[in-house]
DNA sequence: CCGAGAATGAGAATCGATTATCATTCTCAC
DNA sequence: GTGAGAATGATAATCGATTCTCATTCTCGG
């Protein structure tokens, strides 16, 4: 059934093909045509998150995504409609500072919603 | 067994006390000598954020919090180390505007983590 | 006091995501 | 071609959070 030459590199690549974070299933289903299991999509996506070339995003009730590792630092947008994740480059400035006295701010993140221009109805 | 009034007065009240959200594990825990149980803390949150008293407050990974819904604009900061989530004041200006063209932000999230002070290890 | 209906607690059931199992298939050095 | 060991897919099992079930208890008007 195999129909490329790896799994792991059909999996990686299209992590990095799509330029948005995407999800065990949308991996499984972007690659449905390879026959690959949902299994193996988890078994390659975390051991590559533990070899450090991707990470996992993780956002309230949804599925972890998967996104390169390299990415500059940025936030995310999830699309109320379409559930989509997509990357939002740059940051606002002072958002560590916005926690009172003692609390030591390690790290943060941003998450926007609204609706993406897939979903915008309109089509332009 | 009733130790009070009303279950939903004590929950309820023991939300706004507070002064951060509060998941339902942590709102049993917290009248625990009333002997009330999960399934009525699920019933009563439930309820009231139908009504629109409470806000449900989603965190990656973390069971749902439940916190007064006429609080000003605010975010959250969670501890690492003993997974409290607190009320962090204010917010960074600019965030909807960090969207690309063509997305319609319609909400944002700001999520802090780190340690808080409880968990800072000096005792001041 | 009495009964109807609402509320409660304990624990079983469910739900979606992820992981474990296991028989089969593939790879590749020999 | 062969065999050892790794990889795979189907599916069962697990996990934590939440919801459902149901027998019991409580509340209150009459």
């Amino acid at each position: 059934m195999g129909a490329g030459p790896s799994h792991r590199e059909a999996v990686i690549g299209l992590i990095r093909s799509l330029g948005r974070p995407v999800s065990a299933d949308e991996i499984r289903d972007g690659l449905r045509e390879s026959g690959i299991g949902i299994a193996t999509v988890y078994r390659i996506v975390n051991k590559a998150a533990e070899e450090g070339e991707i990470i996992r995003v993780e956002l309230p009730g949804a599925p972890a995504r998967y996104e390169p590792a390299d990415l500059p630092h940025h936030h995310h947008f999830e699309c109320d409609a379409c559930k989509r994740v997509y990357d939002v480059p740059g940051c606002a400035s002072g958002v560590s500072s916005l926690a009172p006295e003692g609390f030591a701010v390690e790290s943060h993140e941003i998450i926007l919603r609204g609706t993406c221009p897939d979903c915008s109805g309109v089509v332009v």
